[in-house]
DNA sequence: TGTACATCAGTGAACGCGCGTTCACTGATGTAC
DNA sequence: TGTACATCAGTGAACGCGCGTTCACTGATGTAC
């Protein structure tokens, strides 16, 4: 492992070379996010090769079609809310552990819940056209590939992790109606993948405030609260806190 | 009024020319919804005629532009929307009166608001296409008039309605938690539009609901429940009765 | 250190297709006397 | 009832533009001896 000079300096130059098509590999999604702002999610390659000087064709040294380029940015758009979402509670739950020296609050579970919440609009705020990308209408003749699944739960996650310890360190009600026979196994499963330990009922409700969030962002950022609802981040704040209470997270 | 015979000839033959066009009219929707399906929100004018067997500047003689059928599609969709909804619970309606004879019982209101919260769903299921162009990301260029605010919040009405009712019956309760103080004044202003005699703690809750109910659609609609919740319908019959608990509509 | 070869980025032309909209026109249908 | 005129649906060509993708190519950068 240890490399000569001179190979090191081959290697240099050769990941230079690496670190410049990394670069255009970045650029092209960069001005491809600029254009689904004004274009949506149809995007051209023509347009983006354009706006890098390059020819139409060079694009495809990057990229192997324009769907390949979709994908990459519906897996970028997945990830880049996950990471908020994961900051969000990792540094809700340091602040957290310094104060009570390791020791949790039941309150703490209600606060990562809103603030993980909370990240949530930020990002979407932060990155409308991503977030239509991801939680719009599907692109007509697009098919997401297998691996943006993953990404894709990412928040979900956190959320349900929130929920998991809570429900385990008993701050969780037990009580929660039942959902029909049919659904228990169904949100069995889902909780199995997200919050093992959290029954069905507390599964249910969790899919429900989820719900309600994404729904909120989606009104909000596809323009259906115009001239009604204007302070809309005061709004959504209400909403995470009443979801909050609604999961029977703890004041 | 009374025309004679020659002239009723004319104007028959009259409005059969007339009822043509209507038809017409009609068809170029059918097919460009008939197109929706395919190519989401991207119509094309040039593939409608060509379904139709006409020259694609034929349209223009019942559309003005693109635009203008892209408005037309979106209002019937929240006119055929609004109306599912109305109907659903003119229904129940009828249904409650002709059996306690013009007395309503309290669980009348929560019989209605599952059965309109059921038609809404009914509506979307049919018509996925017509759902994503009004509750989806929004065409990039285009901006709906202002004609379409009106049918747009019909299914609103009709919810809200029901809440209105109920609440006057005193059948809601009265100490849900103040949503903050900036947020009154814009929920006492949407309530007068919707639910005038419901206080703003009411009236946040039941714009909670409503975004629960739509974000549940899309999530559905979407396809991000894939392999997930497989029994849609019995999973949003079940949010649809949270939420009515959630509102304090008893049983 | 220098030379021969391989890799790879970017070019430019082309293929074959799409689109919305305008415009002068033909010919049928409807209207008024 | 019959004729002259106006309305209107639909045509076909054209304008001016867009697109994704392929392919043979040039020339620079990197690699191996």
């Amino acid at each position: 492992m240890c490399a000569t000079l001179s190979s090191m300096t081959e290697r240099s130059r050769g990941s230079i070379r690496a670190r410049v098509r990394a670069e255009l590999v970045e650029e092209i999604k960069v001005v491809a996010r600029r254009q689904l702002a004004a274009d949506g999610a149809n995007l051209s390659l023509r347009a983006i090769a354009r706006e890098l000087g390059m020819v139409s064709s060079a694009i495809y040294r990057y990229y192997a079609s324009r769907d390949d380029l979709l994908t990459a940015l519906i897996l970028d758009a997945y990830n880049s809310l996950g990471e908020a979402a994961e900051q969000a509670d990792a540094m809700r739950q340091t602040n957290a552990t310094q104060q009570t020296d390791a020791v949790h609050r039941p309150s703490d579970y209600r606060a990562r819940w809103l603030s993980v919440a909370r990240s949530i609009r930020d990002w979407a705020v932060a990155s409308p056209h991503e977030y239509a990308l991801i939680y719009g209408s599907p692109v007509p003749g697009y098919v997401a590939p297998q691996d943006t699944v993953l990404p894709s739960i990412r928040p979900v996650v956190v959320l349900g992790g929130i929920l998991d310890e809570a429900y385990k360190a008993g701050c969780l009600p037990k009580d929660f109606p039942q959902p029909r026979k049919k659904l228990r196994p169904l949100l069995a499963q889902v909780a199995q993948g997200v919050a093992p330990s959290v029954n069905e009922a507390v599964m249910a409700r969790a899919l429900i405030a989820w719900t309600e969030l994404f729904g909120a962002l989606s009104f909000e950022l596809f323009g259906r609260f115009k001239n009604t609802i204007t302070d809309l981040a005061t709004w959504y704040e209400h909403q995470a806190e009443e979801m909050a209470t609604f999961l029977g997270l703890p004041h």
